[in-house]
DNA sequence: CTTTCTGCAAACTCTTTGCACTCGT
DNA sequence: ACGAGTGCAAAGAGTTTGCAGAAAG
């Protein structure tokens, strides 16, 4: 039960948290080989989830490619660039809205965008006192 | 070169209009099969590709998950229930920020969200006029 | 020493693809 | 009739997992 240091993890920790560029788990396996030739991907995979789990490394999980992962553990946003498919930290001002003017500013061309909100509906929310009762399938937000 | 209505397409295309739970591939499939008992799984998944290029579906790709497909084209953001995997469609009202009070007061639990703007990135816009030089790696926004 | 973690390889899930045939146009 | 689209089945990418042996505490 007790959680162990291994090398394997720490280099994993490092791999990630040093890493400014999103790396796939393939990339950050490359990236631990380099110090530990024989570690397996499959180890790869089971500590990059331990460290999502608690909350060191965040997975960024983009339209269909491959998940990749981030040291930056605060929160923000992520801009992908459809061509080159390099990953950006877009880093939140206070509780400002992200402002796409910004970003333009700074070269970028502005397409789409996604907001996922994650958490617990109304069925499923511990006791549901005061909970609107039906959870609606579309509400304005 | 020309684009033919097949029945397939059809049928799939209606499967995800009228849906509104957010059905997988896999479930679309189920679904057109009612209809269609010999169509493929092969064919389901490159019509949805195809009507995702023509903006007539919407990919919607969660954390891990398979992805889901949303008749709902209009711009609008997404909740994932991380208890019952049930995803609710956020009807943005103007460009009004997304607003959590409100969803909280319809019964919701907030946890974490995820905002991912598309586009190009200042190395890939097509003519690099005015643009900043060096891409940043993180930026404010 | 005990228990967790590792390396390896096989399995699994989701999605794409090659091919011969079908069916819209 | 032409060629885009289909069904099928196999391949592919990404990720997970069972197990025997290694190593952290």
């Amino acid at each position: 039960m007790k959680e162990r240091q291994t090398r394997q993890l720490l280099a994993v920790y490092d791999v990630v948290s040093v890493a400014r560029d999103h790396p796939s788990a393939e990339e950050v396996y490359r990236r631990v080989r380099r110090r530990f030739p024989r570690v397996s991907l499959g180890t790869v995979y089971r500590n990059l989830q331990k460290l999502a789990a608690q909350r060191r490394v965040r997975v960024v999980q983009l339209a269909d490619r491959a998940a990749c992962y981030d040291g930056m553990v605060e929160d923000h946003n992520h801009f992908l660039c459809e061509r080159c498919g390099a990953v950006t930290d877009l880093v939140r001002r206070e509780a400002a809205p992200p402002d796409c003017r910004t970003l333009e500013r700074a070269g970028y061309v502005i397409g789409a965008h996604t907001l996922t909100i994650y958490g617990l509906c109304p069925k499923c929310r511990p006791r549901s006192v005061g909970g609107a009762g039906k959870a609606a399938e579309r509400c304005r937000l």
